[in-house]
DNA sequence: CCCGATACTGACACCCGGTGTCGATAAGGT
DNA sequence: ACCTTATCGACACCGGGTGTCAGTATCGGG
């Protein structure tokens, strides 16, 4: 982890395994932010024999790999989906969980220099809308 | 919060305790956002009998009440400090913690627009710009 | 000024999301 | 097929935070 540097996604030791391919397939199909037990719990239910040890290595990995979206709920708690590659933020129903993707380049470029102005550098930034969407209010 | 158009400081049946000054006065003094340990932490070494408990209970019912702004960190951990009554984001410093609250009305906006395109209401919005400060780049 | 109802306090047990450990297991190159 | 070694996963453990409840302090009423 020091002297090597391989590149995260396909290193030349990682391995395909079943229970990866699972959790990718699952992503795949799920459309909203789901917690690392959520998924756990629905892949044992589909049969699949995995432990939740692996479900919250793997989702990390994926995340620090840039292959998912991290998500934290009010609870702390963190929450995982997979998105698209280009950047984007998040408008999530707080009723039923659905989420939007949404892209803002205003909200980039007034994040940017708005750090600037203070003298910030390497920057970051989060921004997620939470909102009831139409279906729920009915 | 519902049919009670006072929002003073003193709840009926609040009653005003020597912890709750302590933790306010704390709150006043300080700059940057302190998770409910840190500001225990902080009131015992200054001679406050004061219990963890406690700090997060009031913590957490000054946050409820919209006194003091909440924050999560990446590792979940809560943190709080008393902000502008006007509504505003944060830009934080990720290496000495300053805190820089700044306005971003077209940001506002877009975020009303962009969830009312996709049929959301009851918007509301969180918006953290993280970065570097120059001070900590020297 | 005193007193009683009751909001508040805080030590402690507990909850729960998440991580470290490590023997067992399985991927995949040769 | 075989062996190296990444991966798995049961389990112990960690740490932020909450529920409990007996003891304490506030404050309105007499």
């Amino acid at each position: 982890m020091s002297t090597d540097g391989a590149r995260p996604t396909v290193v030349p030791g990682q391995r395909a395994t079943r229970q990866r391919a699972a959790i990718g397939d699952l992503l795949d199909q799920l459309d909203d932010f789901r917690s690392a037990q959520d998924i756990h719990e629905e892949l044992r239910r589909r049969g699949e024999g995995i432990g939740l040890t692996t479900v919250y290595r793997t989702l990390q990995a994926l995340a620090e790999a840039g292959e998912i979206d991290v998500l934290r709920t009010a609870a702390g708690e963190a929450s995982y989906r997979r998105c698209s590659d280009t950047h984007h933020h998040h408008l999530v129903c707080r009723s039923c969980g659905r989420t939007v993707e949404v892209e803002g380049p205003a909200v980039e470029h007034w994040a940017e220099k708005v750090a600037a102005e203070h003298g910030f550098a390497q920057i970051d930034h989060t921004v997620e809308i939470l909102g009831v969407c139409a279906t729920c209010r009915a």
